[in-house]
DNA sequence: CCCTTTCGTTTACATCTGTAGTCTATATTC
DNA sequence: GAATATAGACTACAGATGTAAACGAAAGGG
């Protein structure tokens, strides 16, 4: 899913899905995009699968074939995987810093690092470059 | 920097800058791709600035122009800037709960989460829809 | 000093993405 | 029923990306 469909998306999420119509009117509020723009990415979220639709005489109503909270797990551990393990600690504790979060989460995070606490190591090894049986660095880097 | 770029980099930035032949090979044990290929994606890094080189006789030495950190917490940070914000706790929750981290990680993060829950709200909105001033919904949804 | 290897540059091309105009068939209205 | 408004389909096109061959110039070998 592309940025732009990722926006359609999260408009059908949030109202447990629409018409062509309603997307357009709402998207139009935030974006200058064209109705005509608007309705090719519904056609290729529709391609991709992401959205199914009903037909109601000769419209359509397009709703998710995923959860907004599924989608974005997805797409966020995706890009993960693509990280520098070393690295991923403090590029959350950067996310944590960066963002407020509701005092249910915050209590949800903190039991479950206890948890995760016990059986920490004390340091984890980057993965950047591809494993090699013969290594002649050591630590970080191989 | 798209994902294939991204790799590219992963290896120059833990070999702290490389010629391109390293690149090559190293890039080689882990992907299918062709000389020309990787070649190709070295010429757009420096083209996109996110490379510099320097010339010794020929052949370049491929430096990078932003450390790994930095471009990671920036993608990570630019991806959940797209995201419903409702959301973005169970997202992290489900990353916490998926990735290993180092006891020095944990307890930075328990530090920072203690500190936020002091000023943390009993609940975050959601800013999927464009906000409408006469907005007829309530809760979650507007 | 020629030959070959090597490295960077140029060119190539299909697919995806952002952006949008046009067309067609069907609804709706008078 | 004819005129008009619509919704979705089809077409378009530039730029980014994945993937790679071909080319040219310089370096190293003999």
């Amino acid at each position: 899913m592309s940025p732009a469909e990722w926006e359609i998306m999260r408009i059908i999420w949030t109202k447990k899905g629409s018409s062509s119509k309603e997307v357009i009117s709402l998207m139009q509020l935030k974006r200058n995009w064209s109705e005509s723009t608007i309705k090719t990415l519904l056609g290729r979220l529709v391609e991709k699968k992401m959205l199914q639709t009903n037909k109601e005489g000769r419209r359509f109503f397009y709703q998710p074939t995923i959860t907004e909270s599924d989608a974005m797990n997805k797409v966020v551990s995706e890009l993960f995987d693509h990280l520098c393990n070393m690295k991923k600690g403090s590029v959350i504790l950067n996310l944590l810093s960066s963002l407020t979060f509701s005092r249910e989460d915050i209590k949800k995070m903190q039991s479950l690092l206890s948890e995760k606490m016990e059986t920490a190591p004390a340091s984890i090894t980057c993965d950047c470059l591809p494993h090699m049986e013969n290594c002649s660095m050591h630590e970080k880097n191989c």
